[in-house]
DNA sequence: TATAAAGGTTCCAGTAACTGGAAGGTCAAG
DNA sequence: CTTGACCTTCCAGTTACTGGAACCTTTATA
């Protein structure tokens, strides 16, 4: 049994972190030492890593609690763990898309000022007018 | 001069956030009516389209704030300028490869699920194990 | 002219996912 | 016995809005 400091070294992540999971019921401890201290065994452990991991590649909080329920779940299907997945992967596509369209735009723009002491700036223009 | 509502269909965004603008000192309007409406004339129009583009641009509001402040300034050197630009074009830079990485790695472990009936899933194995 | 719709105002709360900090109890070491 | 490191709860702040309530004004219609 793990007090939550010695929780958030196994893990890696912020005390701060642990406690907000505990009190949202993402990841709750154990349970309590008589004097009111979070106590978290291996089990618990490993869904603080498995909730690290997940956010780590974007999935919302809301999501790693869907996953989580999966993870625990021996009688889920993995489609329903692909489908998710496959979810979570299309909005990073579209977000790559947007965010690849808006650096060639603004390297554009940046590309096309002088960059030195005089006034004239084609980014202001570029923002002002498009 | 143009009522918010005018102002919002001039510059194509929400009536509330023209009025948050307001708020914060960003975009202010020229004056109010005698009924304490605000009124925008065309440069507080040029104003809000300016930081809309800056917005869609991915500038944050405090940025716009100064770009906008650079915009007004017809003694700004356009480096100043330039310098904003180059320095958000990094972190775009970062937040793409980043967001590359992340999907790579998803793709692959999306790959290898079967997406079936049955329980085994590398998805979960993947987030829990690394 | 009465009234209803459309538009304006302020202010408060909520979003996502934490993070920082204050006030105070607990525990191990010297 | 005190110091320092932990732990607790609770409240506020972050970003950039957005939704909604309660209320006033303007405009169009019956």
């Amino acid at each position: 049994m793990h007090t939550i400091g010695a929780a958030a070294k196994r893990t890696g992540m912020p005390t701060k972190t642990i406690r907000y999971y505990a009190d949202i019921g993402l990841v709750t401890p154990e349970g309590r030492s008589d004097k009111g201290y979070r106590l978290y065994d291996d089990r618990a452990l490993r869904r603080l890593i498995f909730v690290r991991r997940a956010r780590a590649f974007g999935f919302s909080v809301e999501t790693c609690r869907t996953l989580l329920a999966l993870y625990t779940d021996q009688t889920r299907s993995s489609a329903d763990v692909k489908s998710i997945a496959l979810d979570h992967l299309s909005e990073i596509d579209e977000k790559l898309r947007e965010l690849q369209t808006l650096r060639d735009e603004l390297s554009h723009l940046a590309n096309s000022c002088a960059g030195d002491e005089r006034a004239d700036c084609p980014i202001l223009s570029g923002l002002a007018a498009g």
